[in-house]
DNA sequence: CATGCGTATTTGTGATCACAATTACCTTTG
DNA sequence: CAAAGGTAATTGTGATCACAAATACGCATG
């Protein structure tokens, strides 16, 4: 059965299915962009049955869209739906900002303080592709003290949604903006301020909404 | 590509991922019950490709989980699990139903009505797979006037993911009780009282938690 | 130059097979 | 009677092939 031997092996499905939710998690690849079963199969020298496993999990997912006839492809977002979106993250990651608060040490802040610098570096090279990874990883690594392992992995759904549509928006962005409300996320951390807490995340994710609503 | 003509035909995975979703979403299947790639191919007569794709995207979606040797299987729900869906499931379902109240007119509480009497009959036959369906329409009913079909499909999920469980727990469940909760939701959605909706949604969602947490 | 039309290529689907690993069952042994 | 060992059956994985439908391309026609 190919199964993992200790903990380095992966089963070729799932080692494509990793790789592409990362592309398009992070902005590698533009909204509507088309992805072929016997594409990514040549690129991976495997046959078309493990991507079509992957593939079919990443469009479950809500990653990838497919057509009438069984294309895929990333999907282009509508407003109403980016829109909609935003809210679902809005309202799952208030919920786990609060859930991980009582038990944020002072260990957790200073990672994330880390990681808001390395999103500042990504800002000021514009890296698009590195700003959203990194982005996402403060908000993930926050996440993790929730011990809340199912929202997670719903709010990630969520992300993997928007990644196309965000690499796309990013170009709109704004310049010189290191993370702002991130600031404010790690304030209320620092000061056990939950009511705080709750309307930075909400804000900062709510945030890239206003550039694309006109 | 044997695809669809008109509106009628399915694709064989698609087929077969639809049934095997009901199963699980409405109780059909114990927790732990083992599912095999061959067995389903022979209740369906087909091959095991299609088979593949539909059990791999349920495992996807939490629906099934696998083994570390490639089996799968319903879930099990640990109680922190079952406790942090709930949870997951009242945020998102007060959201839908908030939406959904400046657009509920009679016919829909009309409707909801309906099914309420349907639930009730289920519960007077105590036939537990008819009860969780109607539930879960009613909920779905009500939240497609939401006009939020990716928080919907969100909270699909988890209804999914709960299926089995919330099978095993209909038996210790209570005996003669019609829809409490419902009652005080569609009393909610006739004089638009959002504060009281918010309340009653979250107490219909949160109830089967207190006879688990023993 | 634009518009159909017909052919060739591309693409997803499903069946079948070989394979390796896990699991189940039965026999043997203490 | 219980535990251990070994064989047989079961199971998921990935490759390959045939097929039908959709798409792309080029040619002829107005």
């Amino acid at each position: 059965m190919a199964e993992k031997l200790q903990d380095s092996y992966l089963a070729a499905h799932d080692q494509l299915y990793r790789t592409l939710r990362m592309r398009i998690m992070y902005g590698e690849m533009r909204p509507g962009q088309a992805i072929t079963l016997r594409g990514v199969a040549e690129e991976f020298s495997v046959s078309v049955t493990p991507v079509r496993e992957a593939l079919k999990r990443l469009a479950a997912e809500g990653a990838l869209s497919i057509s009438v006839s069984g294309r895929f492809q990333t999907p282009a977002l509508t407003n109403d739906r980016i829109e909609e979106l935003a809210a679902l993250r809005a309202l799952i990651e208030v919920e786990l900002a609060t859930r991980a608060l009582p038990r944020a040490h002072m260990a957790l802040v200073e990672r994330l303080q880390s990681i808001n610098n390395s999103i500042s570096v990504a800002v000021a090279r514009a890296d698009a592709v590195t700003y959203i990874r990194t982005n996402l990883e403060f908000h993930r690594t926050l996440y993790l003290r929730a011990q809340a392992p199912a929202m997670l992995a719903t709010v990630e759904t969520v992300w993997l949604q928007m990644g196309p549509t965000m690499r796309a928006l990013y170009g709109r962005l704004q310049r010189k903006d290191p993370p702002m409300h991130h600031r404010l996320i790690l304030a209320a951390l620092k000061a056990g301020d939950e009511p705080g807490l709750r309307v930075a995340v909400r804000a900062d994710v709510t945030q890239g909404l206003r550039m694309l609503a006109r």
